[in-house]
DNA sequence: GTGAAAGCGCTAACAA
DNA sequence: TTGTTAGCGCTTTCAC
């Protein structure tokens, strides 16, 4: 009963590893059993469960995930999508993601879509043909055709940094146009009458520029838009470009009396620019950053800025995925996470 | 010829997606040719390569890379290990790797070990769990069960930024010894006498401290270890830390007139420090970091520091694996991409 | 609590 | 160039 004659048998070695089988065989037991003593142990007799947990220990066993989740269709995979790893703006969220995502037992896949969405079609490809379990996205999908993939994948969606009327599936994130337009508030009451902007050219970024604008026209800061003085530098911004944008600003508009910057970084930048050139911070330059980096509170002078907390959005992501994957009912499917004006020294 | 009676018949259907068994019906093929129409264009020809196509269109097919995975005993997915995404300093590492390995067809897996060994192991599991083609790790392995369980897995690894003698399979790194050396005789050789050191307390930090160490014994700007002032902060290192590490330093040895700091972002700390307190850099305190960071060069003053080049690493990293992954023979197991001092103006 | 059979969706091996 | 067959290693379904 062991094998059919070996001239007809069609060759295929497996990949040599140890699989299940062996596990099963070494404790006795059928690879059914074994494989649910190790999934649903709660299903296994105590001592069945004890003697497949040894012979793991002596083959040191691992697992093949690939085929349990083809045979399970759940891969245990989630897939991140981030513009880019090399801004400081999304690690937070992804920091919490990942720890998130591994603490009940799923992994994180990492693409970079870059800011333009040329790969955006390709990378979707590479993730949808993993089988994730689901899909983290920074910033809403646009494009009609992405949005119809993710649809007809059938995997779970949580969009993230932004709100939206009509999200795929789940959005977690909060108003870009409130947060600038709260920017705006705060320094209306700081005194400040003298607004400008400096910009990365990504799309949210743009936004709250938007709502900005609209806030400042509202509060009657500036009597049409084209009046307020914006620097836009191109995405990821860095520290180099706070302080060419700074420079590039005051040449548009010296009179400037706050800048309102779309990162810390950029405001970083600006406080550097600053200080260079004996410009005070905040007496005669009000300096808000946005998204409330770990330096922000240790900068000279110390940042204000727009809190984020891309650790709640991470979490609350990953929640919302690994619900859905278990079967349980999604608390909120869109979540609003709002933001903080932090006021501290620079402005 | 169809099916059993359904009396008999199991249950199971599957996921409810198009299969490249539906793909190669509507184009009239068997799914081998379908596959060998997506997988090895060469091997089909140019009519039934375009059915194939078409039909792939019409139906919106996204091979199951799972499945195919499983069949082929090779994932296409690449995991790479970093303590944490949280400090920027291995992100240029990673933004290059994920984009190296996307345009070979290879998707990053992103694990995160903490400084901690902890959870290495967990997080080893669930890596190998995946039959990942390759393993990128940051740094060496030092655990002997988790390299045991590496090398048991057959899975090709690269440990990076780091040099051993003993590399588990294939290296990309540079010497840390080395590195922390050359700044000592750089800053012996702009006059500094007292030097100091501001360092975070991971380990490839405290291997550059000893280095520091040793070679300011060799050039005699101490007569042992104990005489140089050390500050250790706890990993990662921020701004602020950096901020209190001088403070900290400056008690221990007001005379001090140069600090080595672990990382940029510490660096920048110090440099904002002792700018808050009114010291002068480099006239009385020359500063130098370590990474070269984006922003070094637009700090004020401009930072001097080590350049190590996370973009070539994550490069090469990929570059290994993708070749051992295609059966390719690998050019160099073991590489050293070196450092460079940079000068710039705060030493 | 345990097991036998079937099959997840794909590709390697062999055959024509 | 195309097809047939037999798995990859696991889990579902059904049966005891």
């Amino acid at each position: 009963m062991d094998s059919a004659p070996p001239s007809t048998r069609r060759q295929r070695r497996g990949s040599g590893g140890i699989t299940l089988g062996d596990v099963a065989r070494l404790a006795g037991v059928s690879p059914i059993t074994a494989s649910r003593a190790l999934n649903t142990p709660a299903q296994v007799s105590p001592e069945t469960l004890a003697r497949v947990h040894e012979a793991v220990a002596r083959t040191g066993y691992v697992p093949n995930r690939l085929a349990g989740g083809l045979a399970s269709a759940r891969s245990r995979l989630v897939a991140a999508v981030v513009p880019t790893i090399a801004g400081p703006v999304f690690m937070e969220m992804v920091q919490s993601l990942t720890s998130a995502l591994a603490d009940a037992g799923y992994q994180l896949m990492l693409g970079q879509s870059g800011y333009a969405d040329s790969r955006e079609d390709a990378l979707l490809e590479a993730i949808i043909g993993r089988r994730p379990d689901g899909i983290v996205l920074t910033g809403i999908m646009h494009s009609a055709e992405g949005r119809r993939r993710l649809l007809a994948s059938g995997i779970p969606v949580v969009e993230t940094w932004d709100l939206t009327p009509t999200p795929i599936d789940m959005l977690v994130g909060f108003s870009h146009t409130q947060a600038a337009a709260a920017v705006v508030q705060h320094l209306h009451a700081r005194g400040r009458r003298r607004l400008a902007l400096l910009s990365g050219d990504d799309e949210r970024a743009l936004r709250r520029n938007r709502g900005f604008v609209d806030e400042a026209l509202r509060l009657g800061l500036i009597a049409e838009p084209a009046e307020l003085p914006v620097h836009l530098v191109p995405a990821p911004t860095t520290l180099g470009s706070g302080r060419a944008g700074l420079a590039r600003l005051l040449q548009l508009a010296p009179a400037t009396d706050a800048v309102f910057c779309s990162s810390d970084l950029l405001a970083l930048g600006v406080l550097t620019e600053a200080a260079a050139r004996g410009i005070e911070v905040p007496g005669r330059l009000a300096v808000v950053g946005f998204g409330d980096l770990a330096f922000a509170g240790d900068t000279h002078p110390a940042l204000s800025t727009v809190r984020i907390d891309g650790t709640a959005i991470g979490q609350r992501a990953a929640r919302c995925i690994v619900d859905r994957a278990e079967g349980r009912p999604v608390e909120q499917k869109v979540l609003d996470l709002g933001f903080q004006v932090i006021q501290r020294a620079s402005s």
